[in-house]
DNA sequence: CTGAAAGCGCTTACAG
DNA sequence: CTGAAAGCGCTTACAG
């Protein structure tokens, strides 16, 4: 390995300064404009490294954004990531990516290498449990924080995530518009502000339907497709014998399908089983799944443009920003004909 | 924000010099046990936030270790990436993730990141097409790599990866054994090596066993659910008839069952479908996948020791570590009855 | 056991 | 249009 190149061996090769080195490899207008191809020829020749350590410690902007979510393996996530990885890709920044697992721990950790690292900005879905003051950590050390999927209830900060009440609304009438009445919900946890509020919206369909609501049809905890999976045992010896079930999310939902279908049970046919999120999977399964989208992608891309317009110093309104979710009808739902 | 702590400010406020608070918050002996406690209580009082940046520069050691594959949204790769979170987590490392998308220059702009940032090293499933040159630029700036899942013919790198021939034909031989003759093949692409091993321990199989290999038996191309169900088409339209399918991975092998299924047929049953990596899901699809155990956790785990090894100096051995796969067999394959 | 001082490789006023 | 010099916040010989 040759020995390092780093700007004044630049300017000393092309007799120049390194102020004018500096300037001309960050295409300043301030130097002419051959010189500047000159110089930038010769970084290229020499094989010159940009040392953003170097630079970032003298002008406190890394370039570097912060991403923490529950389960980068989890799809819904990895569709909202997706979504902020090209919003950043665009605008030349550099994002690292933690899962937290639900581990405060793990998350305080993770905010506190960011800062040491220097992060420009975090986006972050909060772990279950987090204390206002981890946040607050990076706020106030000069690191500002958007929260996607999940919000938090002291603070004011910009979150985006899908109207959870709403949406799973909408899959609650879509069954009971086709005949059902004994409705189960499947999955989640009340630990989280979209655990409360889906269930919410669930109950609240059932009421306005003037259907009673019967606590022995939750079925919490279920967030993975191995849940669903397993849960579907719990379900089908459920002394009610519900006819539909509501999912926490389209992973259950498919989980859930398996388990029926391994019962010997035809899903769809004579379960009706409604999903969350519209994956992609969602489309493909057996059957297809009915299912509510939750606009990750739209989730991820506002995050993100959000925190960038931020950095660049333009105001964006604070508070949280729902986005309204859509019903997306397929096989797994048909009406009841008993 | 209060104005910023750092050593100085520490050292002011207790009448001792940087070095002293340098050496003792990074538990230095040279520095006395009451005075190291005292520094350390103070750096926590006055919220001090360590600035890896400055110590990096001086150093030239980030803690930054970079990992690049195809697309962390596969299960496959998020096995693995979940066996080198864990290792690297360990040792207080931070890791920077990248998808490449089969893009070299995108894979290339991450390791030029990767060297700005002044990465220790870089773990890396190399995208489609990589030049010699881009792996040698990390080499060459004193940034080592590590390959996993797919090897360069040319360079001598620690490389590790499942040995596909091998799993591959351990599939076939299974449906072999079962009496299947028309056995096609689903999936994958020649331009990785893990695509040439695996249609090659396919083939051998079937020669060993005095079967003639059929060329228009082969899909390529689809690596997903969404591919494999697509393939189901085709695959149901060849005029061989096959009863068995064996499959690139368990995307594909998902993806075709459910196809299969949706064109009225029973998956496992009807057509016998191998798998390959053994994901989580392939115990709990409909019908549970007969499948390849790849050893992800194993090859993620492996390489980021081995990465870790050589940056602590130890002398690891350059070259492939095949990693043995094994079978799992459940209940997509049954024995030819006709 | 503790301190003074140089230096990592950039950028940024400031001067000319 | 270009250069000299200070400084970002650490760590590391070296001296005492």
């Amino acid at each position: 390995m040759a020995q390092k190149i780093k700007l004044s061996t630049i300017a000393e090769s092309l007799g120049l300064s390194t102020a004018t080195i500096s300037l001309a490899l960050r295409d300043s207008p301030l130097v002419a404009v051959d010189t500047r191809e000159r110089i930038k020829e010769q970084a290229r020749t020499l094989g010159y490294i940009y040392n953003r350590r170097a630079a970032s410690l003298r002008t406190s902007r890394s370039g570097i954004i912060g991403v923490v979510v529950h389960d980068i393996m989890n799809p819904f996530y990895g569709e909202i990531l997706k979504a902020i990885e090209s919003e950043l890709d665009r605008s030349r920044h550099t994002f690292i990516l933690s899962n937290h697992y639900d581990s405060v721990e793990k998350q305080r950790n993770f905010i506190e290498t960011l800062l040491q690292l220097g992060g420009d900005g975090v986006i972050m879905s909060p772990a279950i449990g987090t204390p206002d003051e981890d946040v607050m950590l990076a706020e106030q050390n000069g690191m500002p924080a958007i929260l996607v999927a999940r919000s938090m209830e002291g603070l004011d900060l910009p979150t985006y995530r899908g109207d959870d009440a709403y949406g799973i609304s909408l899959a609650t009438n879509h069954l009971i518009g086709l005949g059902h009445r004994a409705i189960a919900f499947i999955g989640g946890t009340d630990q989280t502000s979209t655990g409360r509020d889906r269930y919410q919206g669930y109950v609240n369909a059932l009421r306005k339907a003037g259907i009673e609501v019967d606590p022995d049809l939750r079925i919490q905890g279920p967030r993975t497709k191995q849940g669903g999976f397993e849960a579907a045992v719990n379900f089908l010896s459920l002394a009610q014998k519900p006819t539909a079930a509501v999912c926490w999310n389209d992973l259950v939902a498919i989980g859930l399908m398996n388990g029926i279908a391994r019962a010997g049970l035809v899903p769809g046919h004579d379960i009706s089983v409604t999903g969350y999120d519209d994956l992609e999977e969602a489309s493909i399964a057996t059957p297809s799944l009915t299912t509510v989208a939750n606009g990750q992608t739209e989730v991820g891309r506002l995050a993100a443009r959000a925190l960038l317009d931020k950095l660049a110093g333009n105001h964006d309104p604070d508070g949280i920003h729902l986005i309204k979710p859509e019903m997306r009808i397929r096989q797994s739902t048909e009406p009841l004909n008993r």
